[in-house]
DNA sequence: ATTAAATGTAGTAAAATTACAACCTGAATA
DNA sequence: TATTCAGGTTGTAATTTTACTACATTTAAT
């Protein structure tokens, strides 16, 4: 987590001196991991030992270690905080607070992703005789992202927006077939339905929702994505985010697994692609 | 720019022991940043005052302050090994790399992308009689995204995948509309046809795609997006990502120049999904 | 063989850390 | 109310670690 955050979060926490050199720290991050502790004592109006003691507050092995995380808290592009967007924000800050917490997101998303499940379900992918991708509202265009990156490996795919599409294709399923079923509460009953239904037609339903919901538990196989709470807005954004991202990764395992002559397969796809484009000058 | 590239592509103007200490600190920067500059000189095997001069080289004031550099090189969000996935990765490894090559293209996307731009499309927006969105491949997916977000607001959307009706519904377009094109190259002859059709039937068009491309001569307005080079794989992965949340701008944009009992709106909206969900326990 | 660049040695200066002493602060007791 | 004692807090001074400088030595290049 962000050092900057943490003494701002923990002020109430530190002693009167230390609050101190928090406050001039806070001030000023910039300066701060450029001062020596002599000097930043001297700024702060304390002695030595207590910078070297905030910072040991801080977790930090000391003062140079601190001065790392705080570089690292300021460096570009990481005040990665998800910071809610405010009605007052002019374009910049609010373009600002989605790209950055959209990022944080991802950060999140990648360090609580349980990477063996991950593994598992790419297993599972390369070995499936027809993959399904259904999702509702928001997670639709997830889904729909997936047909479009599946469709390019020499498997049938199949993806509808439409409920009863979904239904009847769900009723189709036997052994082998893989369901990917996208919601981000995991708690939309029309989801659920999708999922209890094909598995009750034998097919393996992997879950791209939230762990331990009512969905989560209708599924073989769950990937859950913990991504902190969305921005202020009142729609899904930084959660779908890290679906695709998740897609991605499922795409890539995929690919990695089939191996060297199977990318050949896929360069040709993409060239397939050339005769609709402009050629560049 | 980052200091670990900066060192790998300086690589051939070091001395032959400037080089060696320039192989430790690629091959392990985490490790470099927690040691002395005795540790780090022994393990490159050279004296400490070599390790100065290569930090000196580098344009810093000295080893502490390199350090900070590297800090701020590793710090989250700017990852270094990104891009290539590699045929080798294990699952742990092309994972990671896939959510730091995103994060950090759109760390890219948001610093390179024109914020007054963002601002008159949002304008544009909010005065538009009807919004459509169209995109193809790929970008079908992001187009059905922002149908999603646009749905939720009180504004005629318009958003088809096929484009024989994308194509019928430009025919029919009046002053007031405003028609955006998504297109990751910007070279898709579809895209250009509906951009061009769009236009002379008076609707304005916005064009989300690569500057200085033909669809970008096409509209009325651009916005771009500069992203790294994709990874690998033989698909769009992280510009789509951009394009999702370049999306979420437009959208919170919008919503933030409506005002306050806009977004009231938005609130029922939101609970009226709640009937399709089930409550949590 | 000469010169310039590169590298290392040893000493110095600076910075950070430690151990310890002085100082508050507040609760318990006279 | 004053006193004292424990707790934590802060500062001083000494110590240790770290980084840097000046200069000597080596290496390479002409």
């Amino acid at each position: 987590m962000n050092i900057l955050e943490r003494i701002s979060d923990q002020k109430a926490l530190f002693s009167k001196s230390e609050r101190k050199v928090a406050e001039v720290i806070l001030d000023n991050p910039e300066a701060a991991i450029h001062s020596s502790i002599a000097t930043l004592a001297k700024r702060s109006q304390v002695s030595e030992p207590t910078v070297n003691r905030f910072c040991r507050r801080l977790d930090t092995k000391g003062f140079p270690d601190f001065k790392l995380h705080l570089a690292q808290s300021l460096a570009n592009g990481t005040p990665f905080v998800n910071r809610h967007v405010d009605e007052n924000d002019t374009t910049e800050e609010y373009t600002t607070k989605i790209f950055e917490s959209t990022m944080a997101s991802l950060a999140q998303a990648k360090q609580t992703l349980d990477i063996s499940a991950v593994n598992r379900v790419v297993d599972l992918l390369t070995q499936a005789q027809r993959i399904s991708f259904f999702g509702l509202g928001a997670s639709a265009s997830v889904a729909h992202d997936a047909l479009n990156k599946f469709l390019r490996f020499n498997v049938p795919v199949v993806y509808f927006e439409d409920i009863l599409m979904q239904r009847m294709s769900c009723m189709n399923c036997n052994e082998g077939d893989v369901v990917v079923v996208i919601s981000h509460t995991g708690r939309t009953k029309y989801a659920l339905d999708i999922a209890h239904l094909a598995r009750s037609n034998d097919a393996t339903v992997v879950g791209i929702t939230q762990a331990d919901s009512p969905l989560a538990n209708e599924c073989n196989y769950v990937l859950s994505l913990d991504v902190p709470e969305d921005t202020d807005m009142y729609m899904p954004m930084a959660s779908r985010i890290a679906q695709l991202t998740l897609i991605d990764v499922l795409a890539t395992g995929f690919t990695l697994r089939r191996g060297n002559k199977f990318r050949e397969n896929l360069q040709r796809v993409k060239e397939t692609l050339r005769d609709s484009r402009i050629a560049k000058s």
